[in-house]
DNA sequence: TTGACATTAAAACGTGTGTTTAATACGATA
DNA sequence: TATCGTATTAAACACACGTTTTAATGTCAA
């Protein structure tokens, strides 16, 4: 989308774009209504005529990143039939990870997630419903088919916690590991690598814990 | 300390207090120099008066939350020589666990990294050097005293970064983990609770990671 | 008691924010 | 072309924020 044709876009969507923008990268909070229409080249009185106010604008830029991101990172990509359970884990950490770390527009949901976990608004319980939940649930079933059916909804909820907390920690921290491990950087290949390296950890764990439930 | 005692207290004691509970709730930006003022039971142009702004006030916070915390807490407590490497990681865990989740004044510090990381103010570096590069290369021993001298130093960091993410998520994500997991309580014995799975799951990883470094 | 200095307080300042208002422009239709 | 509904806009509003200013008050030592 080509920011300097205002003639030939709608004023709507050049506001959820450059809201989509500034919200991931600032959070609700911090990003202001005068830098999103800067972006989207309208006068500020839009927002409100278009979208009532600040919060709806980004309850709609929220709706139309799930929108895009549905499409463009499904949740359980290897769920055909044909994966092993450890495969699909890989996959699903690959996954997520790529929604929280890549730039580019796809990503906005898992930017905006990832923010919302930190800094929550209004908008937390939809998107709990919406994106949370469905995300643990899915990852829930393919811990449970690692370890066994023996093992407690407890511990399986405890063991998906830390499967998320590694994941999103690359988000969270970003700045920090950029400082304290400038070799680890977040293009598509380290992307890969970091998803192997959790896979590997995570996966070891839940051996572990499938012995464990055998025990019993 | 008794903030309906003002004839007792000194105004710049009592900034500091309110800030660390202030700063520590809604970090630094959300935080109001108004709010912290009203909580101190003192006037606004105090602030100014002590600290010169609402920056320094942060950073004396900081320094006083820092001074609180290294005796409450210190970072490796089970370096007596007579500890395994697997209970001095169990201890870490627990300790920063208890930094992070426990709800009192010398979790002020732990609460204050915990936000600066996701929201970095220009403290960053300082807390940086202060609290989380010492308490990554104290992680970084343990870690290495588990899976042995052969590991790389990159493994290493990874698995460093995993188990401050899993310690992380549960401050980062509180709200979240309240909807979603509402049996899962911060209360002392809850957090000895989590502390015991992350340190398992961290253990059963470590150890297979051990096996693999033996393997070459 | 007086004077110097420190501290506190109220009021105001300067700036930024999201929202509102009224005027104008635009596009479609009769 | 005129009319009407919609969209856009500039200016203003109301409020909040951190900071400053100024005057009053408190404290302490001589």
């Amino acid at each position: 989308m080509d920011m300097d044709k205002p003639l030939s876009e709608l004023t709507r969507n050049r506001l959820l774009h450059a809201g989509g923008e500034v919200f991931a990268e600032r959070g609700f909070r911090t990003a202001t209504v005068r830098e999103i229409c800067r972006r989207a080249k309208v006068n500020i009185a839009s927002v409100n005529y278009h979208f009532s106010s600040k919060e709806e604008l980004y309850a709609s830029v929220l709706e139309y990143a799930y929108q895009q991101a549905s499409s463009a990172f499904p949740n359980d990509p290897g769920a055909t039939g044909e994966d092993t359970p450890e495969r699909r884990l890989h996959n699903f950490i690959r996954n997520f990870l790529s929604r929280l770390l890549y730039e580019g527009r796809p990503a906005w949901y898992g930017m905006l997630m990832a923010r919302e976990i930190v800094e929550p608004t209004g908008a937390l319980d939809r998107i709990i419903e919406r994106a949370i939940r469905p995300l643990h649930e899915s990852l829930a079933g393919i811990v449970r088919d690692i370890v066994g059916e023996q093992t407690s909804g407890a511990k399986i909820t405890r063991c998906v916690l830390s499967i998320l907390g590694q994941c999103l920690f690359y988000r969270h921290a970003r700045p920090v590991i950029a400082r304290l491990h400038p070799s680890i950087h977040y293009e598509d290949k380290d992307i890969e690598r970091t998803a192997a390296h959790i896979a590997e950890f995570t996966l070891a764990a839940l051996r572990h814990l499938s012995k464990q439930g055998r025990k019993r």
